[in-house]
DNA sequence: GACACTGTTGCGACATCTTGCATTAATCGA
DNA sequence: TCGATTAATGCAAGATGTCGCAACAGTGTC
């Protein structure tokens, strides 16, 4: 046996780094370490309360919001916001990147680090601001979409 | 006397488009559309909740969400989400532009189109994606934060 | 002005987070 | 192993929206 969860994720790095902090490994962090493991892609706050809950029943809304804002000071999940402000999470990002949403089919994509480079450039030069590629959000018509002439939900 | 608001808005003409849709012209939305024209850069919807109730105690939230809705297909307001996910709505924006968040200091910028087109070329080129600028909303860190060495709030 | 049609409102309930506070329990040192 | 320290939890209440539904009230017409 090994000390890694499904997604080969090694909870101990996590517990030693909390500690080395002065912050604790508590059986509620545990869980939701092995809920945000299981996860690929993009999961909402609301989908990780669920999943804690069927682990453990106990469960409570707060502790989890709390412990992913402690989780993402470690860099272990970052968040961003859906199109309708709703906050998402993805766990342990290769490589730091943005999200595209359509608003007709409702579909979204990574942005990547290249494809933001234009926007990011254009901003440092001109305002001497660094964007947060993590936490960026557009959301418009994808090409499908537009071919297909559906038009956002009203 | 003229029939302008404060912030020289002509409330008829959205009376009548509204008419012209088979939509209708009430007092709550008399009441909201006074206190947007009277709003100058970026409202939240709670206070153009608090605002109205201000004028009109019986206003109760969900009508204003559903009436921005409304003016908002109208083009009368635009919506974004602040770095924390809230709604933002500003009035009869003068040109299309996204939203500039300082995560430190929490201002917030305009980002006119010019600066989006870089962003908005390259998703069209390799996408085909077309980009809402109105409900784009950047964060990261000003020059001045920068500069300064101070931290986002974590 | 009265009527019919149907868009709007207000209400209550729910969804998603956030915050304050008293209690619990993880961690470290004796 | 036992205690002291204090981080974390659980709960309740609040903030910000959203939604379904019955009652109400603009609008155009007669």
């Amino acid at each position: 046996m090994t000390d890694r969860g499904p997604a080969g994720v090694d909870w101990r790095l996590i517990r030693d780094r909390l500690r080395s902090r002065g912050q604790r490994w508590t059986n509620q962090r545990r869980t939701l370490v092995e809920v945000l493991a299981a996860s690929r892609g993009h999961v909402t706050g609301a989908e990780l309360v669920e999943r804690c809950r069927a682990l453990d029943p106990s469960t409570v809304p707060s502790t989890i919001y709390r412990s992913l804002d402690v989780l993402e000071e470690l860099g272990f999940v970052r968040h961003a916001h859906g199109p309708d402000g709703r906050e998402e999470f993805h766990v342990l990002p290769a490589a730091d990147h943005g999200h595209l949403h359509c608003g007709s089919c409702g579909t979204s994509w990574e942005l990547s680090d290249d494809e933001a480079a234009p926007l990011r450039d254009v901003l440092d030069r001109i305002r001497g601001f660094k964007i947060d590629l993590s936490h960026l959000s557009v959301g418009g018509r994808c090409a499908a979409c537009l071919e297909a002439g559906r038009e956002p939900p009203h």
